[in-house]
DNA sequence: CGGATACAGTGCGATAGCGCACAGTGATTA
DNA sequence: TAATCACTGTGCGCTATCGCACTGTATCCG
């Protein structure tokens, strides 16, 4: 595992100087691939997971075996917050969604600092309010956008953590994000690569217009950003050192 | 408005005494009728809600004029934890579901105590990680539960909040906070109806039969009751002295 | 008392998404 | 090279929910 830049993380960007002083020692790299199961529903939460350049979903399941995602978490924020809220676990599930790397933190580190300073306090309970905007919002829009919609906004929060326009993921996985039927999601990819917004193959996805994608989606995409751009310092926007892996690999044909 | 005492809100009852002294005086008593907004989207929240008797919906809405309800708010919670949060305003509205009474204090009293004292602190964010929980598991619901069931898990989750077993609200409130047809509630509603659980009458509901709502509901009245449980001390069942008033209207034909 | 209004019930065609079965086609491995 | 596997595409009947139009009936109010 090659070392990367830990403040890559916004989170850990945002510290002061002093804390992050205080939290380097502390934190430990870690490999987060495709699939693995951070945290598993109802258990005790350990560690807390700053994602450097993976993507991490929160997804929630019912006892017939669906499920949906409620929320994701890149760079731009941890996971884990339930450690400062006094559960230590909560109901959902925690999953690799986009392959990287990240680091962590033991959990009573984490709430030793947030009791202890107060800007770290702001920072991570700023960043709890964006993530509470991000659940309500899925919340309507699990409700009332149709399958298509919802599948733009969803490569669209998915590329908004990602550098370049490459998405890894098969349209299965993404069925089970969204919580549909698999084929539901190839027939809205279908539709979206005739319209020459993306191309897809086999586990990749390239989105090639990303302008019209956005004009495709629901509101859902936009109000979402807005809310993190609003409450985080720098927002989303991918940091500078990401920007310089290749943007478009040639794969269209 | 005839006075009702405070405390009847298990936040505001869970205070350490030294707390609530200091924040006795900075309550206001306040009407909450039926339908009342009280926060709308997007705009400064000048005060917490803390209700007594009354229910608060929290909904999203959508630039087509649909909405749905993310979560409820009764006298086991608070209305604000944005106040604390560091964004002052969430894109959601706050509306009075079930008409009572409530308490609210200024924002900024609130913000002090929120930092200042431990207790107070932890007290807030474990009914925040309540209510997260509540958020999520509703999006799921959205997504995989027929409207019957969903019905089902709102009636019993208002229930919860309120003394006795009638429910003053029309289908197409109820609608409104499902974010479904009207038409779809009278249809569910008939079943219910049907099966002996509830009784119907132009804006009253009365439930008849609990036991048996229970086991019609989806699991997610379940999920977040329990959480609810194990996070506030005191869970959310009824304090005493709500359960002075009249239990069961004669209302059977 | 009569009219208006709010609330609930009904019918019907449209449709989005589901469940299932199966076919094609790259990629991978023996 | 052949066999296998993972991923994507297709077809079809089914169901829940929608959108809309309309009816029936308490309740309220001048």
């Amino acid at each position: 595992m090659e070392p990367c830049n830990p403040r890559r993380n916004r989170v850990l960007a945002g510290l002061p100087d002093a804390e992050w002083q205080h939290w380097k020692p502390r934190l430990e790299q870690v490999d987060l691939p495709l699939g693995k199961v951070i945290y598993e529903a109802g258990t005790q939460r350990t560690h807390v997971y700053f994602p450097s350049d993976a993507i991490i979903s929160i997804l929630h399941l019912l006892d017939n075996g669906s499920s949906a995602e409620i929320a994701v978490v890149g760079f731009e924020g941890l996971l884990g917050i339930c450690t400062v809220m006094g559960g230590d676990a909560t109901p959902s599930r925690a999953v690799v969604q986009s392959a990287g790397t990240g680091y962590r933190m033991p959990a009573h580190a984490f709430r030793d600092t947030f009791e202890r300073s107060v800007q770290v306090r702001e920072l991570i309970l700023r960043y709890t309010q964006a993530l509470i905007a991000q659940m309500s919002q899925t919340a309507v829009c699990n409700r009332h956008h149709s399958l298509e919609k919802q599948l733009c906004r969803w490569l669209l929060l998915s590329l908004d953590r990602l550098p370049g326009n490459e998405l890894v993921m098969t349209q299965e996985l993404i069925a089970n994000m969204l919580g549909v039927r698999r084929e539901g999601v190839t027939e809205a990819a279908l539709k979206l690569q005739a319209a020459g917004l993306i191309h897809y193959a086999r586990g990749h996805i390239w989105v090639l217009d990303r302008p019209r994608l956005e004009l495709r989606t629901c509101e859902c995409y936009q109000v979402v950003k807005a809310e993190y751009d609003r409450l985080l310092p720098e927002g989303i926007a991918l940091p500078s050192d990401m920007h310089t892996l290749p943007a478009s690999p040639s794969c269209v044909r």
